[in-house]
DNA sequence: CTGTCATATGACGCAGTTGTCATATAAGCT
DNA sequence: AGCTTATATGACAACTGCGTCATATGACAG
């Protein structure tokens, strides 16, 4: 039996936002960050040359829709990658891009 | 070895591009109704209540990154779904919200 | 080749999202 | 306690994305 799931209509809202967590380039940086270790909102900053503020802001977002937990640590506070979900999404994500869609690499908006 | 794929920085605009693409409420419920079966623009418009410009405006966005693909018949477009892409992200999200983030079920905007 | 049906395009205004600034909280240190 | 370091919050302006309107294109029938 072809196993058949489709989404009821609160749902098509759920996961329009979550997608919406992900489209956005200083979101998707941290994550991609966030596969090698866990880290703070320090050196995520620094990393991605963002502010504090942009970083602490989009780790909230993140962490809203679960894409990442935080746990204090002594002064600071780390990050860790939902790696359950994150790192699947972006596999398919990237071999999609390369397959079907390599012209998002050269543009900067979405043609519609 | 534990495979380690890092975006490089131009793929992390391509893929917040492409969930961009996915973090819109009317376009995922083109997707989800397109999993059934291929459609042509009217039966779409009428199948989510959504005007024929708009369907055909984020059909166009959803063709631009690979998503869908069209083809004449007779008179109408028929969309197809791609399924490589589309199937396993969407199971992907819908099993992360409900494990994760049920709050996004609840919630209209993303808190941030 | 004209009319009609199906879909696409482009401009526009509103609403939502983003980064920045100024400020607040909160923990550790002395 | 007060100071410092680390992070969070909230307001705001700029930008972006969205649906709608009016109009254009394109294919088929007669």
């Amino acid at each position: 039996m072809s196993q058949q799931l489709i989404l009821r209509k609160t749902d098509v809202t759920a996961v329009s936002l979550l997608f919406n967590a992900l489209s956005n380039d200083c979101r998707i940086g941290i994550l991609n960050l966030l596969r090698n270790s866990p880290k703070n909102v320090g050196e995520i900053s620094e990393a991605l040359k963002i502010s504090q503020t942009t970083a602490s802001h989009n780790l909230k977002c993140l962490a809203f829709c679960g894409l990442v937990t935080s746990q204090r640590v002594g002064k600071t506070i780390e990050y860790t990658l939902n790696r359950e979900t994150v790192e699947p999404i972006l596999r398919i994500a990237d071999k999609h891009i390369s397959k079907y869609a390599i012209n998002l690499r050269t543009c900067k908006t979405l043609e519609r």
